[in-house]
DNA sequence: GCCAACGTTGGC
DNA sequence: GCCAACGTTGGC
């Protein structure tokens, strides 16, 4: 099992879009590290869910359905897509800020590199990020 | 809305 | 193959 954060601008695509929807495509990557870590996820992997640009924080906890397959909004190029199901919203948000203040978690691609739109993140992160949200 | 950081593109 | 220029992302 392996654990991961995807972002994105509620604006765009919130948690409350992937509730509703039930399943959600996550398409339209166009960085390659990016496009392998959504290949290197597996069904039932756990996602963090992190709006950026507004809110700026984690909302929930998502889970992956399917194994990466061809984007289908992909016009040209070797893209992926997989496919999240909602599991649970946080009782509350984990704001970047919380996140960059904890020592723990200053090596998480959030922290370092900000732009990167689907990220690994250790399981122990995981952890910290949950009890942070009031989960544990 | 601004701008820094990063990734990509394209001229040489 | 290098690197300057450009576009995009996302925190502030």
């Amino acid at each position: 099992m392996n654990y991961w954060l995807v972002k994105s601008e509620p604006e765009e695509y919130s948690f409350t879009d992937l509730e509703k929807e039930g399943t959600g495509m996550w398409e339209g990557v166009r960085n390659y590290q990016a496009r392998n870590n959504l290949r290197a996820m597996a069904v039932d992997d756990q996602v963090l869910f992190y709006h950026s640009r507004q809110g700026l924080e984690v909302v929930g906890i998502a889970k992956v359905t399917t194994e990466a397959y061809p984007d289908p909004t992909a016009e040209k190029g070797d893209w992926s897509a997989i496919d999240l199901t909602p599991v649970r919203r946080l009782p509350k948000g984990v704001s970047l800020k919380d996140i960059k203040a904890r020592k723990e978690l200053q090596e998480l691609g959030l922290v370092r590199n900000p732009r990167l739109s689907v990220m690994p993140i250790p399981a122990d992160a995981f952890q910290i990020i949950l009890a942070m949200a009031g989960e544990i």
